[in-house]
RNA sequence: GUCCCGUUCGUCUAGCGGCCUAGGACACCGCCCUUUCACGGCGGCGACACGGGUUCGAUUCCCGUACGGGACG
């Protein structure tokens, strides 16, 4: 229970339901410690962790009257979350944190402690559907209803067992009906909150900055990237940037290039500290290798599987052909090139409203860079 | 050191006496969108080198003063 509408109004259903609940809200990162703060030093406004929300979690489950708990995982989070987003940008990816936080942390604690506590489900507040198929003995993982909402797309790495307990009461809702529930439920606390947004453990969304604090707060300014040249697609030298840690692959503001179109990064190249820009057209392209590919619908297909493949999370699905590779990998070839496939991003495939797999997008070794 | 040419928003430019309270592109800023980073949509800031003329009227015409190109010195 993060404190927000979504998981209260999770928690609301269930419990109308005649479910028995225990609540969890994890603590994952302190906000005090002097990464998130101000230039006067004072912590920022935050809407992950914070005292406010855990206070709002609580009152859920006070008004709702079902235990309440929280738990601290902020060793783990900085380890397996925090850390591996700061090396990724310095290695020139974008990495995305969320995917990872609720695979490798949420739901892999919340899985051991309904264990330990005989639980038999673990719910959250995702806008995505789990069904059961008994032909083939899986659980399928499905978009949520609302696909305007749907989150399944942080979710592909979830594992049959995990999928197994999950339950998602939102995901046959749409965001004003969640409202609504956290209404009916007197949840007005919560029931009016914003959208949460941004990275949750960089609360102002000036994640750069953040990378800056983290690495002098870790002895570590060293690795910190410099400023180092902005390129054409000829090597040739247009600008100056201030490290690649602050570009991602088909970004367009904050390039400062006056050219005749518009300019965009088409790639980031960490050994030459180099940021390549150009037009939008260079931004096309048609495959891609995935790493740690999580199949949820089959084991390793033994066949090349066609489905609708997301690379980043508002990415309109697209028709692909995907071949598993040894090795947890697999190769994506679209139908059609799509724009800013960008390494460290998550891709999902789909069939439909099912979540086929889903994997990393890694640096392609073999991409030639225009020799 | 005689004679030519050029000088417009941060950048590249449109303009060829009233349609210009100067238009566009790119950049920049803001908002919206959004549980990542981006894209995108909408909006905003912002310039006629300077001083004189001529005209009812000058960014546009003329004359000078400051910075950029041309086989005489």
């Amino acid at each position: 229970m993060s404190g927000g509408v979504d998981s209260s109004a999770a928690a609301a259903i269930l419990k109308e339901q005649g479910h028995e609940l225990v609540g969890f809200t994890m603590q994952l990162w302190d906000q005090r410690r002097g990464i998130n703060v101000d230039e006067n030093g004072d912590p920022l406004p935050s809407r992950c962790c914070s005292l406010d929300d855990v206070y709002d979690a609580r009152r859920v489950a006070e008004e709702l009257e079902f235990p309440f708990y929280v738990l601290n995982l902020e060793r783990d989070f900085e380890r397996d979350i925090v850390a591996p987003f700061v090396t990724s940008y310095l290695s020139g990816e974008t990495p995305i944190p969320c995917v990872g936080c609720n695979s490798r942390l949420k739901f892999a604690s919340l899985d051991r402690l309904a264990a330990s506590l005989g639980c038999e489900k673990v719910a959250t507040g995702h806008y995505a559907r789990v069904e059961f198929d008994s032909g083939a003995n899986r659980y399928r993982l499905l978009r949520g209803r609302d696909q305007q909402k749907d989150q399944s797309y942080f979710l592909w790495e979830l594992t049959q067992a995990q999928l197994s307990r999950a339950l998602f009461p939102l995901g046959e809702m749409s965001k004003p009906e969640a409202r609504d529930a956290a209404r009916q439920h007197h949840l007005s606390g919560v029931s009016e909150k914003k959208e949460s947004q941004e990275i949750c453990f960089v609360p102002d969304g000036d994640y750069a900055g953040f990378i800056d604090r983290y690495l002098e707060a870790e002895n570590a300014s060293d690795r910190l990237p410099g400023a180092g040249e902005i390129v054409d697609n000829n090597g040739r030298v247009i600008g100056r940037h201030e490290g690649i840690h602050r570009y991602t692959i088909g970004q367009r503001r904050g390039i400062g290039i006056a050219d005749e179109r518009p300019l965009y990064v088409i790639n980031i190249d960490a050994n030459r500290n180099q940021v390549q820009v150009g037009s939008s057209e260079e931004l096309l392209s048609s495959e891609f290798t995935a790493a740690g590919v999580n199949w949820i619908d089959c084991d390793d297909p033994q066949e090349p599987v066609h489905a609708e493949v997301r690379v980043r999370y508002r990415h309109t699905a697209a028709p692909a052909t995907i071949t598993a590779l040894a090795n947890n990998r697999a190769r994506v070839v679209f139908d059609e090139p799509q724009r800013a496939i960008t390494p460290g991003q998550a891709t999902v495939f789909y069939r439909g409203d099912e979540v086929v797999g889903g994997g990393w997008i890694v640096k392609n070794c073999e991409i030639a860079r225009n020799a």
